[in-house]
DNA sequence: CCCCGTGTGAAACATCTGTTACAAGCAGTG
DNA sequence: CACTGCTTGTAACAGATGTTTCACACGGGG
C-alpha cells in the first residue's frame, strides 16, 4: 500500500473512449488492443503492445501522447494505480460503480461472494497448519493469549470465550496498547499467542506479536492472503480469503477457521474435557428453563 | 489479445506463499510488498518494487530467481497472464491447487458442515426480512443498541464496530445484566435493538429484548431456526442454520448475515457516508506504514 | 501532373533497466 | 579471536526500452 494512491479522476479506459474520435486508424488499433485486454495489455512494453495491435512502436507512443501523458511510463503508472485501487481499503473503492449499470440485489451478491469465500478458504486451508495450530492451542502446558485488530479482535474474543470453556490459562486482550503491553510482561516460552491481523494491518498488533516472539512465545497468526507483516515471525499461519461483496472485506471465513480450531481442540482434549464441560453445564443450567 | 492465454497452474501469489519458509528477511519484505498490492506492485520496475519494499534491487532479483523465474520479465509476463485470465472477480485469482489426497477428518468435516450451513443460511434468508433489518438499522433517526448472549455477543460487537463507522448513535452492550439494565433506561420509540440469541437461549437477553419492546423499541433478532423465546416480540427475524460439526453449533452463518447487513447499510446510506468514511480514513491513517 | 498535408514505419539514439560481480556486514562456531 | 557461511547493498555492465528523427507512402486539391 503506502505510496500515493491518489485515485485519478478518470481512468485510462475512459480517456481512450473519449479520444476515440480524433485517433488515426492505426492508433485506433492500439486503443482496441488496449481495451480488449485491459489493463494487462498496457502493462507490457511498448514494442509488445505495438505487436499485439499490429502496428509499430512509434504509433503507440503517439497515441500515448495524444491521451495527454508525458510518456508511456506515466500511463503504466496510472494503470497500476487503477489496479491497486481495486483492492484497497473501503473508501478508495467505495463508489461501487456497477460496471453494467444494473446493481445485483444485495442478498444475491452476498450469497455469491461470502459463500464462495468460506468454501474456498476452508478448501485451501492447510490441514497440517491447522493441526499445528490446534496443538499449540490445546496444549495445557501453555497459556494462550489472544488479541486482534480493531475489527478482528472480536474473532479473538469469540475464540477466547470458547477456549475458556475448554481449558484454563486463556486470556483475551482488548485492542488496546496498554492492555497488550501489560500482558507482554507474562509472555514467555510457555505462551501461545493467537493473533488476528487483517488488512489494513495494525502496527500495534504486529508489534505485540513481534515482542511476544522475542520473549520466547509462539504465534498463531490469522491473516489474509496478503500476509500481515507479522507473518514472518509466526509459527503457524492461517490465511483466509477476505474478498467479500465489494467494497468490503469479509471475515466470515476467518470465523469458520476459528470454529474449526475449537472443534480440533475439543477432539484433542479427550475425556477430561467431557467432565469439564459437564461441570460447566451444572453451573450455567442452575435455573432450567 | 491473441496468443495463448494458457493459465499457469500456480499463481505467483501462491508461489510466494509456498516459498515463504526459505526466504531471507529482506526477501520477505519484497514478498510482502508484492502481496500487499497484488499484482500491481509486481508490474513496476525492479527498482520501484525494491524501493517500496525498502530493499535494494538485487534483493528483488534474487527473490525472483528463488521463485524459479529466469528473470524479472518472465515474472511480469506471468502476472499479466493472471490478470488477463481473470474474468470472474478477484477470488478467481487463486485457482486453488487443492491439497490433493488426504484431508484431515477434522478439516473435512468442518468444510462440509460449516460450508453448507453458510450457503444454506444465505439461500434461505428472506430478502424482504433482510431489507427491513437494513432499514431499521440504517435509519439515522433511530439509535441502535446491540447485544447478545455469552458467545453471540461477539457478533453484536462485530456489527457494532462496523456500524460506528457508518453512523452515529450506535451502542454495544456487553453481556452483563447491569450494563443492559442501565441501557434500557434510554430505550424508547426511536430505538432499534439488535439482539443475538442462539441456543441455549439466554434469559437475560430475552428479558432485555422484551423490556425494550415494552418501552417502544423495535427488535431485530438474530437466532437459530428453533427460535429464541424473544422471537414473538421481534420486529424482524433473521434465522440461520447453526448445525455445525457435531457436537458443536456454528455461528459462522450468522456472521455472514451480519456482513450482509453492513453492506446493506452502506448502500442505503448514499454519498453522505462517503465523506464520513473519508474522515475516518484520515483519522486512522495518521501514521502511514 | 505536381504539391502538400497527413499517417506511418525504419533506424538511430540516449536513457533506463535488469543483471552480475564483488565486497562489506553480521551471526554463529571452533 | 579468526573463520565460515550467509545476507545484503554498491558499483559496473550489457542489453533492452522508450523516444525522436527522418524518409517514404498515400490521397486529395490546385
Amino acid at each position: 500500500m503506502a505510496a500515493i494512491t491518489t485515485r485519478p479522476r478518470t481512468t485510462v479506459a475512459e480517456l481512450l473512449r473519449a479520444c476515440r474520435a480524433d485517433l488515426t486508424p492505426s492508433e485506433l488499433l492500439v486503443a482496441q488492443a488496449l481495451l480488449a485486454d485491459y489493463p494487462a495489455a498496457g502493462l507490457q512494453t511498448v514494442a509488445g503492445l505495438a505487436s499485439t495491435a499490429g502496428v509499430s512502436a512509434p504509433t503507440v507512443v503517439r497515441l500515448v501522447a495524444k491521451l495527454g501523458f508525458p510518456g508511456f511510463a506515466t500511463l503504466q503508472q496510472r494503470l497500476r494505480a487503477e489496479l491497486s485501487a481495486r483492492s484497497a481499503g473501503p473508501v478508495e473503492l467505495y463508489p461501487e460503480p456497477g460496471p453494467d449499470g444494473a446493481v445485483t440485489p444485495l442478498l444475491r451478491r452476498c450469497q455469491r461472494t461470502i459463500g464462495r469465500a468460506v468454501t474456498q478458504s476452508l478448501r485451501e486451508l492447510d490441514p497440517v497448519e491447522l493441526d499445528r495450530a490446534v496443538a499449540l492451542i490445546a496444549d495445557r502446558d501453555r497459556e494462550v493469549v489472544l488479541t486482534g485488530g480493531r475489527v478482528s479482535s472480536t474473532h479473538a474474543e469469540y475464540l477466547a470465550r470458547y477456549l475458556s470453556l475448554l481449558r484454563p490459562g486463556v486470556r483475551y486482550l482488548q485492542p488496546d496498547r496498554a492492555v497488550r503491553d501489560a500482558a507482554l510482561l507474562d509472555v514467555g516460552r510457555r505462551s501461545t499467542l493467537v493473533v488476528f491481523d487483517y488488512r489494513r494491518y495494525d502496527d500495534e498488533v504486529v508489534e505485540f506479536g513481534r515482542e511476544g516472539v522475542r520473549r520466547g512465545g509462539k504465534v498463531v497468526l490469522f491473516t489474509d492472503r496478503y500476509l500481515s507483516p507479522l507473518a514472518s515471525s509466526a509459527t503457524v499461519l492461517l490465511t483466509t480469503v477476505v474478498e467479500g461483496p465489494r467494497p468490503f472485506l469479509t471475515l466470515t471465513p476467518a470465523l469458520a477457521v476459528v470454529e474449526s480450531i475449537v472443534l480440533g481442540v475439543v477432539e484433542a482434549s479427550g475425556p477430561r474435557l467431557r467432565r469439564r464441560l459437564e461441570s460447566f453445564d451444572r453451573l450455567t443450567a442452575r435455573e432450567p428453563r
